[in-house]
DNA sequence: TTGAAAGCGATACCAT
DNA sequence: ATGGTATCGCTTTCAA
């Protein structure tokens, strides 16, 4: 035994189950509470005794075990993010900063992608074994599925959805306003004849802003604009305006579009298939304020959501409901900010 | 207590905990261990058996604590996901990918995004406690952190990165193919004078498609292509082009880009600023085959990188890694797949 | 301040 | 096929 420089250190940190505090304790010479309390951070421990525990640990490479914690204090430290269309240019924005800011808080993000809207259901039998400490979702969720949050006691914050027959927290964008400054705008900019290309069908979000479009029209006295269009694709921009040139009766003045990918999609189409330039010979707006609206191919006029500020709210609603669960229902409403560009004629 | 309808079963019910295998067993009078084999797919109980234990879990609402669960068996069902740039548009479509596939082999995904490259460091701190049973990395990590993997024990699988001086498992697109594929079409279109616009430094893929370029052009006998741009914005194709021009030495024939977006970026600055379109009066060439590759103002020639394939290359890859440890590394390289757009003269 | 011991909610092995 | 019991790795009383 003389000699030997190392005892069984190396062994410990080569060997290929993980280190615990039990490890860490025998190391130290010390018990296996101890350890335990020098990773808690108000605990009362000697100066002393942290150092000798922090290098065991150190030298171990020891990292607390957050299942097992999460075991005995019920609380996972996991929050679900449930999103139904990561392709939807707008979300992945979205989602990076909703990581962001709940890793800065301590959360970790469980992801989970909806592809139908209706695979809800699924889903949630996927996330209720984690015992997450709250969810976020920006996916259509039934009163059904927000009684199941309230019967296990789940926090749940709406991001850009809710539901007006039931109590549940939620961070939106005022869509009725953003639609409002945009009609507004199109109208004092001498706009008479429009058209609406709508979003999915199953969107909330896409619902309300076709409806506030359409009611806006009206306050206006205008009352034909037609309405296309049924999802929030490029596509669904570009075939839409064909559809809306082949239909006869001239090209509107002026299309309100579901989202800014559609209006893209517009108004490549009014270009390319009917010689029609924005804005001179039409106007296009959009809704977001993604990316690509600041091109100069398209340098939309839209309404873009204030992303950080909404993340935001949303994560410091959802901790604040996993601190204290009485806490009561909000819903908290940003409006958008316009960005006027070349895609229309207006005035402000 | 005579007429009472329904005993404590309600009370379980809307109770606050969390129901347990212990109510279960209670409400169906057998005992706990009778309850987890009922969970447990391959497990041996009576029908009879089965059917009270379901019911009694599916009158208490009753699903298996998925943290207990990884405490025993050492296997949380968790991957993490690591993604440095959620907003290079590339992006979405992978996580969107790889979640769904993860969910369809019963895994979760806890998402990390980095905001710089180099924050690897502080990430991987937040992921070894929760003791994932892998990682799928689209992030750039050390030799080091390679190592750390080792030593714990966590399989990885590299997405679109890799390390050469390491053994580690990788799913690449292949560059260098890519690359030589367009320098290739645009040459035997007859283009002679070229120009680069790369993307960032620290990024190995940036590196290696610039690199490729050269390599290819220089075997063309040309050498004297300019490189410029230094990230994977839209910003840095458009500057890059208005640096290039006001460089003198009139336009480039065409441009290799990094990515779409730069390409994006170029086009846009080409027509707005010099009033050269493409493929008429330039050719620009981009990487990856996103959306906007496609509208109609761009049309890019590009290569599209096969995301479905790769995604299920990776993810098969980390489950194979999971079930099997001493799996041999593997290093999978797709081909992409070129698209012709008319952002280009080119020949096939 | 420190250590011993009792859980947290499941799985797994062992008898029966 | 079923029930009893040890165990996973931690936190948390409770004494000392």
């Amino acid at each position: 035994m003389a000699g030997r420089t190392r005892p069984d250190k190396v062994v410990s940190i080569t060997s290929g189950r993980p280190v615990t505090s039990y490890d860490v304790a025998r190391h130290a010479g010390v018990s296996q509470s101890a350890v335990s309390r020098c990773f808690k951070p108000g605990a009362s421990v000697s100066k002393k005794m942290r150092a000798r525990v922090m290098a065991a640990a150190e030298e171990l490479g020891y990292q607390p075990n957050a299942i097992a914690r999460s075991l005995i204090t019920r609380r996972s430290n996991l929050i679900a993010v449930l999103i139904s269309n990561l392709t939807n240019l707008y979300y992945p924005e979205v989602l990076a900063e909703l990581t962001q800011r709940c890793s800065a808080a301590g959360v970790r993000v469980l992801l989970f992608t909806l592809s139908r809207e209706a695979e809800a259901d699924e889903v949630l039998q996927l996330v209720w074994p984690y015992r997450v400490d709250g969810v976020i979702a920006s996916a259509q969720l039934s009163p059904a599925h927000v009684a199941e949050f309230e019967k296990r006691n789940v926090p749940l914050v709406f991001y850009n959805r809710y539901l007006n027959s039931v109590s549940v927290s939620s961070v939106c964008c005022d869509q009725e306003d953003g639609v409002r400054q945009l009609i507004d705008g199109l109208y004092k900019a001498g706009h008479r004849k429009f058209a609406i290309i709508a979003g999915p069908p199953d969107s909330v979000v896409g619902v309300e802003r076709k409806t506030a479009a359409l009611e806006r029209l009206e306050e206006l006295g205008i009352e034909d604009a037609p309405v296309l269009g049924e999802d929030y694709s490029y596509e669904n921009g570009f075939n839409s305006v064909n559809e809306l040139m082949a239909a006869g009766g001239g090209p509107p003045d002026a299309v309100i579009c579901a989202n800014d990918v559609v209006a893209i999609g517009a108004l490549d189409a009014f270009r390319v298939n009917h010689g029609l330039v924005a804005p001179r010979d039409i106007s296009v707006v959009g809704f977001d304020g993604v990316g690509p609206a600041t091109w100069k191919s398209y340098d939309l006029t839209t309404i873009r959501q204030p992303v950080r500020r909404m993340t935001e709210a949303a994560v410091s609603m959802l901790l604040a409901m996993i601190e204290e669960p009485e806490m009561p229902r909000e819903r908290r409403v940003f409006s958008g900010i316009l960005r006027t560009g070349s895609s229309a004629k207006f005035a402000e």
